[in-house]
DNA sequence: ATTTTATGTTAATTAAAAACAACATTATAT
DNA sequence: ATATAATGTTGTTTTTAATTAACATAAAAT
């Protein structure tokens, strides 16, 4: 028996995500349904500027989560709002990992850390 | 001939993006990497966590923009950065979405204003 | 220096997103 | 009250994302 490659068969995260994570797009799909309304924009009209279809708006302020990802950003550039995107995860911002990475800004993620025998 | 329903054949906003679109998602994918980085975990290990293939990792980190929304929520989420994700589209903070609606709180986008003829 | 691990790349298969259509429902304006 | 436009719903088709596999390259630890 021979255990090859990378990964043992990962299931999609898409279809059944995190709690937290369907939350935070159920509240961002809210959030872009709002910021459409107050702007007096029909579904088909966003769409069209997003250049798709109106269903997929719908499932935007739905909070799809197999909706592709230039989908929503591209409903936030529509509306003006695509610039709420720069502070996500700014590495400025970070300062979990700022604390983390001590002295050398790494290119690769180093070998897993072995438990020495020897105590 | 009759124009019947919704729209004039859209085209796909994920196969080109507006350049705006495409310049958040490379730098958001950057940001998720180096936040990876810091934390000393491969591409494998996020990915295990986020129950998908380190395939999808790396676009995430190239930035392809027909990947999933929950695929780069995931990352946030694994990488413990998903709460930044709050205050994009806020309704509370968009200024211009509160100016616009004056007084009531609309449930749909109201019908196409049309010029009257009688001037 | 050597070994091990992380990451990149390409190709094939499979599962699902997005488009499309047709119709129902509901809000809004007149 | 009525007409019209906006949105919801369901099913079908087409396109494509995500997985898988196999191998190449490169960095990091010993």
């Amino acid at each position: 028996m021979l255990f090859v490659t990378d990964m043992p068969r990962p299931t999609r995260i898409a279809n059944s995500p995190p709690a937290a994570v369907e939350e935070a797009l159920e509240r961002l799909g809210r959030s872009i349904r709002t910021a459409r309304l107050r702007r007096r924009l029909p579904q088909a009209e966003l769409a069209a500027r997003m250049g798709v279809s109106r269903f997929v708006v719908a499932d935007v302020e739905r909070g799809k989560p197999t909706t592709g990802v230039a989908v929503y950003l591209g409903a936030l550039w529509a509306l003006g709002l695509l610039g709420d995107m720069r502070e996500v995860a700014d590495p400025d911002q970070d300062e979990e990992g700022k604390t983390l990475e001590r002295a050398r800004g790494p290119k690769r993620a180093g070998r897993r850390r072995v438990l020495s025998d020897d105590f």
